[in-house]
DNA sequence: TTTTTTATTCTACACTTGTAGAAACACAAC
DNA sequence: GTTGTGTTTCTACAAGTGTAGAATAAAAAA
């Protein structure tokens, strides 16, 4: 099961925090925030998907996140590269490294970084 | 609006047959197919979502994407850098890097073509 | 202790998505 | 010309999503 895009929102604020009460959720939304009763339908979702969980603290819960955002968005982007580059990954590189406006500077950091991966590979 | 799933599917098969009747749509699905009317659903969906067109050649139409497969690609990226990496595509490359498994000849691939940038940048 | 605030659950409802049967049409084949 | 065959539209319906009011409970403030 997957999340919608709100709850997805939801669960980037509770990355953010690591482990949150409603009310700390609510106030990370810009205004016009959503409805308590809203936040409290999609924490509900989530946990019965699986995504969130929670720790009664007196009366209130405080939730926190069952999937790391780095395998969440891991999973995402191989997604993308099986859709979209047939699952080779080198295709994609090459596609995003020419698309994206990465800056000089930006791209330096890059080729170090591919560089070192090389080293570790060895 | 965005495409949903099946919709995104089948929109692969689009792009990739650049024109195409029903029939020949139906034909890009592995069995089990599709029914006919589900497809035709989707097709009608998709034309509203201002995804595709067609023309209309005797009886019956060809249709045709409305969307670069590339530029519906490159909004999905960005979207993901946007949320996952606070906008910043350095971070994401700087991610994807490390975490996706490369081979190591991918990787020579990739610092090529990243030099490529540096040099066209200049 | 009475009132107010806050969190949670229930209920609800419109909209989207996945899926396809029924019906209507227009050709194609006989 | 009657009978298929493929295409499209209509209708439908279950599941999922976005959103939140009503009701409840429980704790905090007065």
């Amino acid at each position: 099961m997957n999340l919608s895009q709100t709850e997805e929102e939801l669960m980037q604020h509770l990355w953010k925090l690591e482990k949150a009460y409603m009310s700390d959720l609510l106030e990370q939304y810009p205004d016009p925030k959503p409805a308590p009763t809203t936040t409290a339908t999609l924490l509900k979702r989530m946990q019965e998907k699986g995504f969130v969980d929670y720790n009664q603290h007196g009366r209130s819960r405080e939730y926190f996140p069952l999937v790391k955002k780095s395998d969440y968005f891991s999973k995402h982007v191989n997604g993308l590269i099986k859709k979209f580059f047939n699952n080779s990954s080198a295709q994609f590189a090459s596609f995003f490294t020419s698309e994206t406006n990465l800056s000089a500077s930006e791209l330096v950091e890059l080729k170090a970084i591919v560089e070192l991966e090389i080293e570790r590979k060895k």
